[in-house]
DNA sequence: GTAATTATATCGGATGACCGATATATATAA
DNA sequence: TTATATATATCGGTCATCCGATATAATTAC
């Protein structure tokens, strides 16, 4: 329990399947894109066990072009994150104005 | 990381001052409200420790009647709400449909 | 008055999300 | 070619969330 009464830790999984369903991206940019909502930076150490996880889940595909990974959902990721979605917007009905 | 691709741990303490800022509520009210939005039931051993740490956060007022206790949000906790929430907003933005 | 039920509370332990440090590999700069 | 920067990855350890079991206290049923 922050002072912020919250930490939305174990959202992270959810919150690159999101990201990845608007736009293909590599680690970085997931990283980046994550700056800019949180307003922190996720440590590699926290990231990218995390895209792992997605990936042995079968929720993501990766595509290496020299140093960098581009992450795309898959059919299964697809479906994963609809699930999610709808558990989310139900679980938080109300909560976005 | 489950199958639905997150467990959302760590946003309890977040999702009770949001329903307790809409209704007070006493423990039992908000373990069926949670019932209703995540399809499960809290643990009494997950709950009430919550509503603690709310509590002693100095987030939540308390009313005892008899065997029930009704939480209603304090000043402070209304303005953590407040921050927590836009912070969520922030996170989760194209989430909701 | 005793038993059963309900609401609240605590405890020990397990899980896993997370971080910092570090490692590797590729690309760029000098 | 050597050095630096960038992207990805792993490891060890910490901490908070969470659960199941159990406890307490008040209410209701009998």
């Amino acid at each position: 329990m922050d002072e912020e009464c919250c930490d939305m830790r174990g959202m992270l999984g959810f919150l690159i399947l999101f990201l990845v369903s608007k736009k293909p991206m590599h680690g970085k940019e997931i990283a980046d894109e994550i700056i800019k909502r949180k307003g922190e930076k996720p440590s590699p150490g926290t990231l990218y066990p995390a895209i792992k996880n997605l990936r042995e889940a079968g929720f993501l595909d990766e595509v290496k072009e020299g140093k960098t990974i581009t992450y795309t959902l898959t059919p299964s990721g697809k479906k994963a994150l609809t699930v999610a979605k709808r558990k989310f917007c139900k679980i938080f009905l109300g909560v976005f104005p």
